[in-house]
RNA sequence: GCCUCCCUAGCUCAAUCGGUAGAGCAGCUGACUCUUAAUCAGCGGGUUGAAGGUUCGAGUCCUUCGGGGGGUACCA
């Protein structure tokens, strides 16, 4: 097959829409201009451009305009000299951005622009005012094809701040149909796909991944300045510490070894505390090989931090007033009053300070009944139809059953709007936890919870190696099912805290969930850019 | 993983009981120098996610497969 045949049948395929684009490209280059593009300096955003706006230039040159013509009709024939001059004073811009409106009015086409500053940005481009390559391409544009122009800022009879383009230049092409310009985008398969496409086509997905941005960089700022000193530890690990999750399994070539995605930055940060750095945080990109919902990804964003000489409480409280400084973020990136926010049908409170209650106070609040009342927890649980045996059949620890009843009653049964704190967690639920030095039953672990999800927990730290050497021993000795096979002993975390460690305080925030809550998005896949699918097929 | 719903033109959506697949937007041709989802006149556009099956006849009913949504499970 010679070489033409290949490009007669590659174009045979091409979808006529497709066609079309392609041949109004080639009208832009027989104009003499890239189709895409040059480097266009000084243009600015689309919302900066219309702030230059300037009323008095603009009436001032629409008035010197009127003055001039009503001289031409007085005194038809009159010569140039003898005319009023007319004084252009109006701020002169470029802008860039992709074409979202198109109408043609024959000599004067008017075309919409959009940017991440701007849904939609007026120019207009006219045979007489406008160079000749720039009307051409202004007649040959396509919807969501990139162009930039250039010209005086001035109002419309309708009142549109608008470019009065003196040229148009192309910037780039879009050869794929773009979505139906008022519905938009609306099939969330292609949306998260064809993020691309979502980003420009959908306005308010790009406002939310512009606010995320604008909150993790407040974020930083903020823990910066209460001393934390942001770090960067392994993603690629010999050994998935630091939580109890399935980890992701790779390869890698030149040692020939095993190595696991990190499911925790926990057992690195922590050895930091050991080698003497007093406050660390880590934006840290976690892999679990778990299921997905509306509140997991299997690749989700943690700030987790650790602060020596702390305790859980006091990063109680460096939590509570990041959520809050973030959520202040939040608040006047979207012009809201207060700190109050909506989710969904909720209106969270960030203002107040955050609600704290101890887990068996809330069982009892929520159940009627104290969670040491075994019988009567096993008789709800029963009720309930929740899982009171193990896959073998054997009963569960009393524990596991209180946890598996409050999970389903209590935790709900939570102000949704108010931020909680759930204290008090039994030992046996958090194993790897420290007990509380007067009531060793309980773990010195508090769970931060917002719109009915756990956003961050909290743990007085572990550092004495003897007893977390024996965590791990009983980490390992108690199961031995598929799970247990990636839980291991890791050495040099001992070694390290025979070093010593100082005590400390940890927590990890689930920065997706806080970016859904402060954008008021339900699914976590709205604040992912590019959350997993599964792949084409 | 299990349950359930969805997949129709480039996009957003219709199609009654199983009876000739339609509309708006976008596109094409023409008109138009202050339009605003511009307007006006005309025109084209489909392997109904894929493959089987039932039927005289399938977008519609059945089976399998693919992708997606929701729920559920797993998830310190």
């Amino acid at each position: 097959m010679s070489e033409d045949d290949q490009t007669t049948t590659a174009c045979d395929d091409i979808h006529h829409l497709e066609q079309q684009r392609r041949e109004n490209r080639e009208k832009i280059a027989a104009l003499g201009l890239d189709p895409y593009g040059l480097r266009y300096d000084g243009a600015l955003s689309l919302a900066g451009a219309a702030a230059r706006y300037d009323e008095a230039a603009d009436v001032a040159h629409q008035a010197g305009v009127a003055a001039r013509k009503q001289a031409q009709k007085d005194h038809p024939g009159a010569a140039e000299p003898d005319l009023p001059v007319v004084t252009d004073g109006r701020p002169r811009v470029r802008v860039a951005g992709r074409v979202v409106l198109h109408r043609d009015n024959g000599k004067l086409v008017w075309i919409n622009l959009r940017d991440e500053t701007c849904e939609s940005f007026q120019i207009a481009v006219s045979k007489r005012e406008c160079d000749e390559a720039g009307f051409g391409v202004a007649k040959v544009t396509d919807l969501g094809d990139i162009i930039a122009a250039e010209g005086p800022l001035m109002r419309t009879k309708a009142g549109e701040i608008t470019v009065w383009a003196e040229s148009v230049r192309p910037m780039s092409k879009c050869l794929v149909p773009p979505p139906e310009k008022r519905a938009g985008l609306s099939d969330v398969e292609t949306r998260y796909r064809q993020r691309y496409v979502d980003l420009w086509a959908t306005p308010e997905s790009m406002r939310v991944f512009r606010l995320r941005s604008e909150l993790m960089s407040a974020a930083r700022r903020h823990l910066e300045a209460a001393g934390f000193m942001e770090v960067e530890t392994p993603m690629l690990q010999a050994q998935a510490g630091g939580a109890a999750a399935r980890p992701f399994i790779t390869h890698m070539n030149a040692l020939d070894i095993e190595l696991y995605l990190r499911i925790a930055p926990e057992l690195y940060l922590k050895r930091l505390l050991v080698g003497g750095m007093r406050r660390v945080f880590e934006v840290n990109r976690n892999f679990r090989n778990e299921g997905l919902d509306k509140q997991h990804n299997p690749e989700f964003t943690m700030i987790e931090l650790y602060e020596a000489y702390g305790d859980m409480e006091s990063v109680m409280g460096v939590t509570e007033n990041l959520v809050r400084e973030l959520a202040r973020v939040a608040a006047t990136a979207q012009g809201a009053e207060g700190l109050t926010l909506p989710f969904g049908e909720l209106e969270i409170d960030y203002a107040r300070p955050f609600e704290r209650v101890a887990y068996g106070e809330l069982f009892e609040r929520a159940l009627g009944f104290p969670m040491s009342d075994t019988s009567r927890v096993r008789a709800r649980a029963e009720e309930l139809g929740l899982r009171v045996r193990d896959e073998k059949g054997v009963e569960l620890d009393d524990v596991f059953v209180v946890n598996e009843v409050f999970e389903a009653v209590a935790e709900g049964s939570l102000d949704h709007a108010r931020p909680t704190f759930i204290t008090h967690y039994p030992s046996k639920l958090s194993p790897l936890t420290r007990p509380n030095r007067d009531d060793p039953a309980v773990a010195d672990r508090a769970d931060l919870f917002i719109g009915g999800m756990e956003i961050a927990p909290h743990y007085t730290e572990l550092n004495d190696p003897d007893v977390q050497a024996s965590k791990f021993r009983e980490q390992l000795a108690g199961i031995d099912d598929e799970e247990s096979t990636f839980r291991n002993f890791d050495e040099d975390f001992v070694r390290a805290l025979k070093v010593g460690m100082p005590p400390a305080g940890g927590m990890g925030l689930g920065v997706d969930r806080v970016v859904m809550l402060l954008c008021n998005q339900r699914t976590i896949r709205d604040v992912v850019l590019f959350p997993l699918m599964r792949p084409e097929a």
